[in-house]
RNA sequence: GGCCCGUUCGUCUAGGGGUUAGGACACGUCCCUUUCACGGAUGAAACACGGGUUCGAUUCCCGUACGGGCUACCA
């Protein structure tokens, strides 16, 4: 039978009306032989027997009516040859048992759906069945295809997971650093929006607009940079408390230790550069430890020959100043160029920080710490 | 291959017979800033193609192309 099919270029063989009558099954073997056969414990499996040639219509909430004829849906397997019913079957029983309303899955679901529906029928259950809803899927945001765990260069689980036929653990989106609510918003904007330009919803309001009308029918490629904004924009909204809390954890891990009133300064400092959590410390590290490098292009375009002195001049100040805050260590400066001439801020940043970009220079200072910043400007003065 | 579903900026999308086709992400420029961001402003960027229907089609219909799904004793 199968070499026959392949001859024929068959490329999927089908177990139907026409094949089934070839097959070595209840409906060719006669009674007796099958009865025999069920005596003797014969392994088998009990198949849906499907019409030859007969319209299946459904009305999808999503799609509309949609028409298959039968001669394309196979004799699906309901129940298998170790006893355990399929998909197909166990997912009606349920929904039955269950008294489902609303079936809602992936599209990848709709070719097995006039399956489903003589089922139900052959059960004498149609009225009962529940309203059919296939969303859309969400593809990769690059190359083809439904998002795939293996291949993802990005979360595919919102949770780590780690599958048991294999080694390696799959990161969710939580252990990446998503919010759950973040997450939760991100995946409801796929496929579906509100009608209007708000993007920023909890799970209540989400809740409370969704409705099956607004969903599209074409897939969705997930965009990683859009899901990070998401993040971010959650992210804003902690308070410098919470991130505090949030942070705290990670810094313990990287060996230092603060007291919570530095790190709620230190948060509210950093937070308009972060999208995630542990980026405090991709963002921050240098408020904690000394810079072990000089970021070369700042320092090749902008370090020249009146640069020791004058940075040597910006040490003597800040030595010399009484307070040391924000405002005052401004002033210091500010009455230090007024004397001195402009002294370039990113080059001072650098040889504090090591690295060009960060939160507002002078509140990064403060925060540091005036003994800190004297050492960190000596030891650079030293270098260059 | 067959069957089913789909197609608006690069991406997520709004809109819908007559619009300067709107927003968001990303990107560019400018402003703010002696640094860095945030913020603000602004720019580039789309109705897959071909036929109909119509006074008029991005919008409705049909084809084509392209994309996606399914085609297991997995779900």
């Amino acid at each position: 039978m199968r070499k026959r099919m392949e001859a024929a270029n068959v490329v999927a063989p089908q177990y139907n009306a026409v094949t089934r009558q070839n097959m070595r099954n209840s409906l060719t073997l006669g009674d007796d032989e099958v009865k025999k056969l069920l005596a003797e414990g014969a392994k088998h499996v009990i198949r849906l027997k499907v019409p030859r040639n007969e319209e299946i219509r459904f009305n999808d909430i999503i799609r509309g009516w949609v028409t298959v004829n039968s001669s394309q849906v196979d004799d699906k397997v309901l129940l298998k040859s170790d006893g355990m019913p399929t998909y197909h079957l166990a997912h009606i029983v349920d929904d039955i048992e269950m008294e489902i309303s609303h079936a809602v899955r992936g599209e990848e679901w709709l070719p097995s759906a006039p399956a489903h529906i003589l089922i139900y029928r052959y059960l004498g259950l149609e009225n009962e069945m529940p309203k059919l809803a296939h969303l859309p899927l969400i593809l990769n945001p690059d190359g083809n295809g439904k998002i795939s765990k293996r291949e993802a260069r990005f979360p595919v689980f919102p949770l780590s997971w780690t599958d048991p036929r294999e080694t390696m653990p799959y990161i969710g989106y939580k252990e990446t650093g998503y919010y759950s609510e973040a997450f939760v918003n991100i995946l409801a904007l796929l496929g579906w929006n509100p009608g209007n330009n708000e993007e920023i919803f909890t799970l209540e309001q989400l809740a409370a607009l969704f409705s099956f009308e607004r969903v599209h029918k074409s897939g969705a490629k997930f965009d990683p940079e859009k899901a990070k904004w998401f993040n971010q924009q959650y992210l804003r909204k902690k308070s410098d408390f919470e991130l505090a809390e949030a942070f705290k954890p990670l810094l313990t891990e990287k060996g230092y230790a603060m007291n919570d009133e530095f790190l709620i300064d230190f948060c509210k400092l950093v937070k308009e550069k972060v999208q995630f959590v542990h980026e405090f410390w991709d963002h921050g590290k240098y408020v904690f430890e000394a810079p072990t490098s000089y970021d070369e292009k700042v320092i090749s375009k902008k370090w020249n020959d009146q640069s020791k002195d004058l940075f040597t001049r910006v040490l003597n100040t800040f030595t010399n100043c009484n307070e040391w805050n924000s405002i005052a260590i401004h002033d210091c400066f500010e009455k230090l160029v007024l004397e001195a001439g402009k002294i370039d801020m990113q080059l001072l940043r650098v040889l504090i920080t090591g690295v060009s970009g960060g939160p507002q220079l002078f509140d990064m200072l403060a925060l540091i710490g005036k003994d800190e910043v004297l050492k960190r400007l000596q030891f650079a003065l030293s270098k260059f």
